[in-house]
DNA sequence: CGTCATCCTGACCGTTTGGTCAATAATTTC
DNA sequence: GAAATTATTGACCAAACGGTCAGGATGACG
């Protein structure tokens, strides 16, 4: 895609830290909250300097949204179609909730774009994301065919996980308030509940 | 708790006017996004004109807020302590995906909120909000204990409910996207999905 | 060391934003 | 219908914002 320019150390340590604190900046305040002032103190560089290395605010932005969807995609590409089917998904749902204790900045980037619309990545959505998460659906109704899995509609299935897992991080200020935990505690929780709760939902009847 | 003014019918008129004006730019654009010419415009009305009903671009936010929340926590307190435990929680799920087919700009404010670590709300979330769901959390243990509801930890329950019923508005972008379905289509299948997802996970198994 | 490209910044600009205010218009009240 | 109250607005303001630019500092390299 990007042509790879010869980047100088300085160029990749400032990138680097300018996304990283972009970062923290865009998952806290949404693009519009979020300002370049912020930004570049979060980053430990002038205002100007920051605009030496990004054109602008918003290619900060889609800078990161670009480069984060592949890691975000991972584990659902690491499903494995010959694997035991209800170990598969528990274990895309572990490696889901994980990406939540690892990586809350990165889901609630996410989650602030989407909720007011997506309207800076709506087509990754509709092409590659939509792409792979057919592609999973149609695996799974194998699956299901097969008796090895619950039969449930299984886009919403990918769209439960999703929701359940990516809640602890997008909605962790209302969870730990709730719980009164600390830290990663919540999260420790709910790999008991999610692991209880998806297997009770995913094993097929006895035939 | 707010002393009643004597309200003319034109503040009355107006008033409304402006919340519900309001609560569709901010759920659209988060508080930071939403500016009050938007506001102003949506509502029909001049920005000081605005600002002469409410203090602050603030003031109307938190009057949103704490107005929705009582809304919001309405189908959880209907849940009837006396009746089938499955079909208690079912039908609160069911209320829940009814709210976010029916109020999507009030998920949607709630959730930006909540994302950007709920500033605004936080107080009434550790309090009256805690207090509901751990007396929630008390009867679902208590049906566990009765062996007429599948042993799970009934805080992440509601989480859980919450998650994957508010994800049809909150997400609704991607989920329309993915999908590819129109306006309230995704909500219909998600009314099956999630009455025979909740249904297996929360059936005890016979003794 | 010289020179050339890269890196960095203070000062500045036009626009947008939340909010004010004095003056005017519309309604209510008696 | 006059007086008093409520409602509305155009003009305005200070601060914050994204972004520019000329020029100086710093580094790479022969």
């Amino acid at each position: 895609m990007t042509i790879q320019q010869p980047q100088t150390r300085i160029q990749k340590k400032n990138r680097e830290a300018i996304l990283d604190a972009a970062l923290g900046v865009f998952s806290d305040h949404g693009f519009r909250g979020a300002t370049l002032d912020q930004i570049a103190s979060a980053a430990g560089l002038s205002k100007p300097n920051v605009l030496y290395y990004f054109a602008s605010k918003e290619a900060i932005y889609t800078a990161l949204l670009s480069g984060l969807l592949e890691t975000w995609l991972d584990p659902l590409r690491a499903i494995d179609p010959d694997g035991e089917p209800v170990d598969e998904i528990l274990g895309y749902v572990m490696r889901k909730l994980q990406m939540s204790r690892e990586y809350p900045r990165e889901s609630r980037l996410f989650a602030n774009e989407i909720v007011q619309g997506a309207p800076r990545i709506l087509d990754q959505i509709e092409g590659p994301l939509k792409e792979l998460v057919d592609r999973t659906a149609g695996l799974f109704l194998g699956w299901m065919d097969d008796g090895r899995l619950a039969r449930l509609d299984p886009h919403h299935l990918v769209f439960s996980i999703w929701a359940t897992t990516q809640h602890y991080a997008d909605f962790s200020a209302q969870v730990t308030s709730i719980l009164q935990t600390e830290g990663d505690a919540h999260i420790d929780q709910a790999e008991t509940f999610l692991r209880d709760f998806y297997r009770r939902a995913l094993l097929p009847d006895s035939p």
